[in-house]
DNA sequence: CGGATTCATCGTAAATTTACGATAAACTGA
DNA sequence: TCAGTTTATCGTAAATTTACGATGAATCCG
């Protein structure tokens, strides 16, 4: 007897890429991250001076990059300090790179 | 006197980058667009063929890659064939090369 | 002129996102 | 210990996304 729901199934890298994509999917988080590779690392503070924007916003924005993966914080009493995640940047650049030369990998 | 509302300014960069991420952040999407990328073209019943999700819900994964800018599509009654619009996706591959290597142009 | 095929659009419900202000939590330094 | 600073979280409203089935529009073949 047929149990399984019908469901599509995505790969490990789709899934990925789809994650890393939607983070970068909102330009205020285009911005942050420019901003922290600008200067390699900064303080929540710096950014909600440079970004019209509710402090509260950018935190959540900064919530949504970290659960990507693609920032991580480091705490600097009172205040913390943010970085671009390198090891998942570079993952993230070589999914991008491959998936728009090659087009990603082939698995299932 | 002040008139103008405080808002975020983004770079036409900041802009096309999310607006093309946002188009990759879901994970059949991304598969959507392997599909293209593998055989070249193909028509919307070889996808929903291959996709187990409702031909409704792929046509709108369709529009939304189409609005983005990253398919074409080619009416060949009564079929549309599809395929990826690769003037964008140049466009793109140069956005996030640039970005992850970088990061992007220091516009506005 | 039908009937069949292919795809888009509509209507809709549930879930998620986005923004804000208010408040809480963590730590410093006086 | 108390006041101040910095950031996260809560609560909330509006907008958007995602999925589905049903229906509509366009075109081909007989």
């Amino acid at each position: 007897m047929q149990r399984t729901v019908k469901q599509v199934l995505y790969s490990g890298d789709e899934l990925e890429m789809a994650k890393f994509a939607k983070a970068l999917g909102h330009p205020v988080r285009i911005k942050i991250l420019k901003l922290l590779e600008s200067q390699s690392c900064c303080f929540t503070g710096e950014m909600t001076a440079m970004i019209p924007m509710a402090q509260s916003t950018i935190s959540q924005h900064l919530k949504a990059l970290h659960e990507a993966g693609l920032v991580q914080g480091e705490i600097n009493p009172p205040r913390v300090k943010y970085c671009i995640d390198r090891d998942n940047w570079e993952k993230a650049k070589e999914l991008f790179g491959r998936f728009f030369t090659e087009g990603i990998s082939a698995s299932p």
